[in-house]
DNA sequence: TTTACACCCTCAAGCTACTAGAGGTTCAAC
DNA sequence: GTTGAACCTCTAGTAGCTTGAGGGTGTAAA
């Protein structure tokens, strides 16, 4: 049995953020000992283990409830979750395209910083005007 | 003199988002009707569109406030501009490289999605098992 | 057995950067 | 003068937590 500290320990995730996943839905309501405490077994370390890894791949959370959902119901097909996680890599993929301009136009913005007075700053100069950027944003 | 909404056509952002900015003090109060409307001028304009494009670029508002007081003052060294663009670029290039790996676990886990069921899906086992993981995250 | 102290509890508010809605007023054109 | 789009303020909501106040619990050493 885990206090709620050593489940965080192991997950990587606060003490807070458990309480908020059980507030919300997301985490069940565990077992209490007899002063109050939670105290958690291993399905809940996996589901939280789960939960904390998706939540590295970028699922937000209402996309991780379905896969709960899903993995709760292992007869069922998993077209699914292969919708959710096509949808996540889109938009990752959409992601990265943006912060690939971003990094380009302001990789010129400090190449181009001359070091003298705010008044030529090339950083300030592209941020007043957008006619100078070479890519979309 | 420009209405709130047209000034907000002019920068593609929202209404909302203008007097949002007011009230936070990165734009000034601006003149009114005797009605009591907002109308601006030249000078708001620009800072507005500064502010978006910082936006764009993905500076944080508190960023931004620290670029707009570096650009009221034209005679000071263009230094610490330089510092706030390297470190968004910093920031850019960290979040570029965790969503790569992102992408690369999300490409992996759909093209092994074998259209079976929940129960044999690789999206939710790797999702399970964290060190099925080829990067780091 | 007592005491120390790390850890736990609840509840409420705060964070970023907006967005949405209710309920009412103003402006400009016809 | 009337219409109707656009404006006003104020409040609350969004995601995904984090922080803080004010207090209670659990365990190990003295």
């Amino acid at each position: 049995m885990l206090t709620i500290g050593s489940l965080a320990k192991k997950t990587g995730t606060k003490v807070q953020t458990i309480r908020y996943y059980e507030q919300i839905g997301l985490m069940p309501e565990p077992g209490r000992t007899e002063g109050g405490q939670r105290r958690y077994g291993d399905d809940e370390l996996d589901r939280l283990a789960f939960i904390r890894h998706a939540r590295q791949l970028g699922f937000s959370l209402e996309a991780i409830r379905e896969l709960l959902d899903l993995s709760d119901h292992p007869h069922r097909p998993c077209l699914e979750a292969d919708a959710i996680a096509r949808r996540q890599l889109k938009q990752v993929e959409q992601r990265l395209a943006r912060l690939e301009a971003l990094r380009t136009e302001l990789q010129r913005m400090v190449h181009e910083c001359s070091g003298g007075q705010t008044a030529d700053c090339r950083v300030l100069e592209v941020l007043r005007d957008h006619s100078e950027c070479l890519t979309d944003h």
